[in-house]
DNA sequence: ACATAATATCTGTATATACATATATTTGTA
DNA sequence: TACAAATATATGTATATACAGATATTATGT
């Protein structure tokens, strides 16, 4: 469906602006699906994403900067993203060794055992809701990535 | 740059999930770009996008459930927002004369001229920090309406 | 070694947001 | 017509977020 009868607009100032609409109300539409899911265990998005991170470093952990460089929304603040994920014993934060500036943080088992439960879930939603062909996403990644430079 | 290497991640549980993550890591990107612009002028990114949305249904007013419909972010809560465009004058609230539950909402001159102070400078930041042909802007699109289904 | 700058993180505070619920009005139906 | 359901919006409340400092530690230049 064509973004200008998704949100009811014909015309753009741009082309460009027309542009990063159609991405934001994609990438919005996608997560809206998947925050979805998320709901049910009680994880934000933000939080979601900070866990994917963290097992991406698993079993070294990461920092707290290292999560900011990583996150999607470079807005948000990342130190409180852990306290909550602290909280709900996903993560653990200790002190560094090496620099006592640094916060290493790691995923536990419980949040390991977390994202397994939604890995497939997920999967199988994002699946379900892109409707394109694989060479087509391929063909997406590659003009996202060149539209960044 | 590849998405691998800007958020410095290697694998993905799917393409889907690539896919989902270079969608919104760009459109964050982009609108980044354009909040500082707006940030200038004490206006949020949702407040910047309803009252474009006024402006396109300007002369006529628009109503609450309009605005919820067209805009990017479906999560939030429209009314307030138009609370802030209130108050800051660049909009106004009016009862429906035929539906009392209604309410109308107009955009004042006063958001009609920031909106376009504001169009040619945000104009030309996102052509700036998109780098496609304009080809290459077209088949984005395409494959993002197609995307949604 | 010392002073200064840079870095990593944390925290106070104001604002924004989501969600559930409340209120007012209109529509549909028996 | 009366009454339940649907619709449009507003609001209370808890939580999340952004932003501006504050704090602690490390790096750098002299």
């Amino acid at each position: 469906m064509r973004i200008e009868d998704e949100i009811k607009q014909e015309k753009f100032s741009s082309v460009y602006t027309k542009l990063l609409i159609n991405i934001v109300y994609t990438g919005n539409k996608i997560s809206f699906k998947t925050n979805e899911i998320l709901k049910e265990k009680n994880l934000t998005l933000q939080q979601y994403n900070v866990l994917r991170i963290l097992r991406g470093q698993h079993p070294n952990p990461a920092t707290v900067n290292m999560i900011i460089d990583r996150m999607l929304d470079k807005m948000s603040n990342a130190s409180r993203i852990v306290d909550k994920l602290e909280l709900k014993k996903l993560a653990q934060r200790t002190m560094n060794k090496v620099d006592k500036r640094c916060a290493d943080v790691l995923i536990t088992s419980k949040g390991l055992a977390l994202l397994n439960e939604l890995d497939e879930e997920i999967k199988a939603s994002e699946k379900s809701v892109i409707h394109l062909t694989l060479k087509e996403v391929k063909t997406l990644n590659d003009l996202l990535d060149k539209l960044r430079g």
